[in-house]
DNA sequence: ATTAGCACTCTAAGCTCGAGAGTGCTAATG
DNA sequence: CATTAGCACTCTCGAGCTTAGAGTGCTAAT
């Protein structure tokens, strides 16, 4: 099953070659542009065993081959060599996302343009799943009569609001008065854990009418509820057009139909599981059939789907690269990039692993508060 | 230079068509589908002597005509009668407003997905310019050591906030203290005109080391200029790839990039102005040439602009149907659509002015509070 | 003023055809 | 026995040609 070098060299010349120009690769252009020391007819017998093997695909007798979803997968898991960023662009990834605004949200947003920026591609990130995280305090403010403004605010530093119709004939103080008494009943709890019975219990000692405390408690829980809702933040979803295997119109509209149909591309990114590559330390391991070890320095992992794995109608001509990341020491989310199965994957690997690493970096700096002083710009 | 009666039928009768069907008109099929008592060839002359004036064009001899941009003006400004909308149609709208969660830019968002939705265009909003609003509070909360949540309301009921880091020296009573003082000193005044001085002078009897002052103060007047940040939300950018005109992928490129590129829209939208059409009261008027009277019930203004009109490079193959919303008296945004420039024009004008409409009603609704005390829903 | 009739024009679709790229196979080679 | 030169074969793609059909403008008749 496993190839010999040369049949390596051939899938793994293939492969870059199609994704660097889109058009059917033959023997002899591969035997010009790379410098394997055999004939042109050399090369077709082993791209024609490739084929019978099922790593090439041939678009019609007499054009030259095309990498399949195996080809592929081979290519990613143990041909592609997968360079590190030039510290140019390492740098500039460092300041742009040293810049967020020191909010969790803005920070994964701006990962995800980054990627895409960086990439070429549409990128996609999930926003943190936070129910594991602690509620550390919850405040009602009053906007005017009859509505307020609740402020939950998470272990993680991670601050969420929403607006609450409350009883008009509460005021500022008794409103702080609910809120105080929450916070002091459930403060420290995961978020998980919080119900509405829990509230109740939090709030049973004020003094107010049922009725009255009741409208407010659910509002609080709503809020507190609504803080772990899970959004998708993409990016550059247009770019696809470029691709040659966009040009079809039909194709084009349909690939961004289903990227923005709701909760497609949500409940997707939610499922993936196993990593099909992974040589960190930090995932929950799920060894492949196709594992391979080798790169040179440790490598945050990333899981890769390629054309039919994605098991997404109308998205089988994409490929998906993603990875996690974490929020201290519990997966939070997912940032990655859907394109072209004719991905630049080496690219898109090593872009989305030093995002990873730098977005891990500042929500850690985040959520620790740690460099809390920093210079004042402007 | 105005058209008798046949022209206007006739050329009415050609913009119908070609919007419906993207395909140049001929006389014969005039004939065929409306009744007009005369034959194809008084058709012909007709037609030849609109495209004299300019009205209608021809793709190369021996092709139907198709409208130029001066007939879609007139057709818009003059022959097109707009039905109102079903009831039904009225009562969804009416129902998916209703549903805001009592917050203006969750509203004007479900505006314009509601917009794009029942036009099959894509839709643009403007967020409100709130720099006429006065502040109403502004509050700090301590989330941790060193960062705090600076809430801004404003009197339109408008609620703002954003994370700032503050000298990690202040505590809870401290912050609320210097929130309190910039609230007492700048309640009531306009947005445009507080200053960093006025900040400071609101603030200045806060007995603290000027460092620390200066740096949440800094902060609290960075928050409120902030909340008039001016945002543009677009919702089914994808959908004009099923239009004929867009089915060159270029062409489509195109266009996704100049309505995703940053600014472009925004600056637009900011400085489109005088109503091609005005019929209502509540807009500068500014009577064009082509300015023409009629229809039958009062109906909200909007501004058309179609094609070369536009004015955008690349977007000289649309056209734009915006109108604006209101806050108490005076415009705060803009809402509208995006299409090829044949568009449905009569639907997308019912819809805009409708829901342009149902908009304002919700706007004033939460910010004058009225209807309150409603029923809360599970 | 309107219209029937007709010659004319232009496009779009279908067709053929040849060039070119690439293959698989065979037979020769070291 | 792996490699390779050579060649016949296959298939696509684009160019050029042709034709059907739609639509026009003009003229002469009503």
């Amino acid at each position: 099953m496993l190839l010999d070098e040369r049949k390596r060299n051939i899938l793994k010349a293939v492969v870059d070659d199609y994704i660097a120009t889109a058009e059917p690769v033959g023997s002899k252009a591969l035997v010009n542009r790379y410098h394997f020391n055999v004939s042109s007819a050399t090369i077709r017998n082993e791209m024609a065993e490739l084929e019978d093997q099922g790593y090439l695909e041939q678009p019609h007798t007499s054009a030259g081959r095309i990498p399949s979803d195996k080809g592929y997968r081979a290519y990613v898991d143990s041909l592609l060599q997968i360079e590190d960023l030039t510290a140019a662009e390492e740098e500039k990834i460092r300041v742009v996302m040293r810049n967020s605004l020191d909010e969790l949200t803005g920070m994964i947003r701006r990962a995800s343009t980054l990627l895409s920026e960086k990439t070429g591609y549409t990128s996609l990130a999930l926003s943190p799943k936070l129910n594991h995280s602690h509620l550390q305090q919850i405040k009602m403010l009053m906007i005017e009569p009859g509505r307020a403004l609740v402020v939950v605010v998470l272990s993680a530093g991670v601050v969420k609001d929403r607006l609450a119709r409350v009883p008009e004939v509460l005021d500022a103080a008794q409103l702080a008065q609910i809120a105080a008494a929450i916070e002091e009943g459930l403060s420290g709890m995961k978020l998980d854990d919080i119900t509405l019975v829990t509230v109740a219990t939090a709030a049973r000692n004020i003094r107010l009418p049922e009725n009255l405390l009741n409208q407010v408690m659910y509002e609080a829980y709503v809020a507190i509820k609504q803080a772990d809702n899970l959004e998708v933040y993409m990016e550059g979803s247009h770019k696809l057009l470029s691709y040659p295997e966009f040009q079809d119109v039909h194709k084009a509209r349909e690939y961004l139909d289903i990227l923005n149909r709701d909760g497609i591309i949500a409940g997707y990114m939610t499922e993936l599981k196993e990593p099909s590559i992974l040589i960190e330390d930090d995932e929950d391991s799920d060894p492949d059939d196709h594992a391979e070890t080798s790169p040179a320095r440790p490598r945050a992992s990333y899981v890769v789907r390629i054309g039919q794995e994605i098991m997404l109608e109308g998205l089988t001509d994409c490929s998906f690269v993603t990875t996690t990341y974490k929020m201290g020491d519990v997966v939070a989310g997912r940032i990655g990039v859907i394109g072209p199965r004719r991905m630049a994957y080496g690219k898109v690997i090593s872009n989305i692993s030093f995002i990873k690493q730098i977005l891990n970096e500042e929500i850690r700096r985040l959520t620790t508060g740690e460099d809390r002083m920093e210079v004042h710009q402007k």
